[in-house]
DNA sequence: TGGCATT
């Protein structure tokens, strides 16, 4: 949109390209010919769905090459024969370089296959995919019980063919059995696979040491930080922490907790660019956490070091439904949800009057474990904004939360409106159904009950 | 009425 972008001649109706079209790389470019100038050489070879000249991210700065698609394959095997290394364009001192882009050959071909059924085989999966390309390795990832995952790798001989399964397949249809439909889409890269087993870890043993991971260089001024950030999402008029807690445990809060930082829009703080985002629990910086901690507390062990495992719990012995001083409290923070949400509109991620950039967010992911019998709470009505996070913090005054997950529409990434909460033992359960089911928001009350055990015969 | 996974 601004001068800097890259032009690109952009695909339209009248402009299909093949399915298994070629998309080319060109080299040995000069750098003052734009999209409009390149062109006419290639148009010569057949029409260009796509052709757009490779510009510096940054500078916008022309960088001497292009990617070039044409609408038929045929083309791009003539424009290949006819030009590669054939021609030099001038001002160059080096023949132009027509070929075959890397995203085309070796690299992207591997897919990863989500949400299937457990019983379905490496060669169930291979029929699925078998329409779509050559498939040269085909595999269903199994469990040292060998037991399906319910995932696959599946390769293809070109990128193109993969690309096109997952245009035909990923979300097509949902396997008998599986909890959403299926999921088709590139294996990670070696890069991403590293990122993703340090994030395992982290769900795994917990938060690591502030002082060694963050950007702060002692924990005494990441602890400052938190504190500073918790004041100020204190100050911008909604619930305080004060109302659940006495100050000598805010301050503990402010010192002990790395598991609930405050969103980062609510921490305008000076001299912070913003607090550590690889420590969120957060996966969208929610306009309701603020609230929801003020009220339920943040996770710290009685010893006064943070938790070592991944558990939610909430510091306080679990109290007892018959506590008028927890209902009420309750009911404030509900009021106090209430109000927020009818200021900032459910889409709205970003409070009003607030501008601060996004910084690369790394989610931690909490591990999904279902709890002990009895121990696994199912909650419908969840108001729309809520995610796992903020159903963990609905739920950890009844005790130990070791699992909350809202349920999420795939195709829209909409809460579904329900969760399940799972604790460690069976009274919490209990505790937080008394205590929860009915429990009015807004226009819905919350439905609490034990969840269904997997194999319930279905009443229909 | 989950367990969402990456050789």
């Amino acid at each position: 949109m601004n001068g800097s972008e890259p032009i690109s001649i952009h695909p339209e109706s009248g402009n299909m390209k093949d399915q298994d079209a070629i998309k080319l790389f060109i080299g040995q470019i000069p750098r003052n010919l734009e999209e409009k100038d390149l062109k006419p050489l290639f148009e010569q070879f057949g029409k260009i769905h796509e052709l757009t000249v490779l510009k510096d991210r940054y500078t916008g700065m022309h960088k001497g090459c292009a990617f070039l698609t044409y609408c038929a394959r045929e083309s791009a095997i003539k424009a290949q024969n006819a030009l590669h290394e054939q021609k030099t364009l001038p001002g160059m001192t080096r023949p132009i370089q027509v070929k075959p882009a890397d995203s085309e050959s070796r690299g992207d071909r591997k897919l990863f296959v989500g949400m299937l059924n457990k019983q379905q085989t490496e060669e169930d999966v291979y029929r699925l995919f078998e329409p779509y390309g050559v498939i040269e390795e085909c595999t269903v990832l199994r469990g040292p019980d060998g037991n399906s995952k319910g995932c696959a790798f599946v390769k293809f001989s070109t990128h193109t063919e993969a690309q096109s399964a997952i245009s035909a397949l990923h979300g097509s249809q949902t396997m008998p059995g599986a909890s959403s439909s299926l999921v088709v889409k590139f294996a990670d890269t070696d890069k991403e696979r590293t990122i993703r087993r340090m994030q395992q870890m982290v769900g795994q043993f917990g938060i690591f040491n502030p002082a060694i991971a963050l950007p702060f260089s002692t924990y005494s001024s990441y602890a400052h930080a938190q504190q500073a950030a918790i004041m100020a999402a204190s100050h911008g008029g909604y619930l305080t922490p004060s109302v659940a807690f006495p100050a000598t445990q805010i301050h503990q809060m402010g010192a002990l907790n790395i598991n609930s930082l405050p969103p980062t829009p609510m921490t305008p703080v000076s001299g912070l660019s913003s607090p550590p985002a690889n420590i969120t629990t957060s996966a969208v910086p929610s306009i309701v956490t603020p609230i929801v901690n003020g009220f339920t507390g943040i996770p710290h062990q009685p010893n006064g070091h943070p938790a070592v495992e991944t558990v939610y719990t909430n510091g306080l012995p679990p109290y007892s439904t018959q506590s008028p001083t927890a209902a009420d409290t309750l009911q404030q923070a509900f009021t106090g949800v209430q109000q927020y949400t009818a200021i900032y509109p459910a889409t709205t991620l970003t409070p009003i009057g607030q501008t601060l950039p996004q910084p690369p967010q790394v989610i931690q992911q909490q591990q999904q474990r279902e709890g002990p019998e009895g121990c696994n709470l199912f909650i419908y009505h969840l108001p729309q904004e809520f995610g796992d996070n903020e159903l963990m913090q609905m739920f950890l005054p009844f005790g130990t939360v070791i699992s909350s997950k809202v349920f999420m529409d795939r195709a829209t990434n909409q809460s579904k409106c329900f969760g399940f909460v799972s604790f460690d033992n069976p009274a919490s359960a209990q505790a937080a159904i008394q205590a929860m089911n009915g429990f009015q928001i807004g226009m819905k009350r919350l439905k609490v009950q034990l969840k269904r055990p997997k194999d319930a015969s279905r009443p229909y």
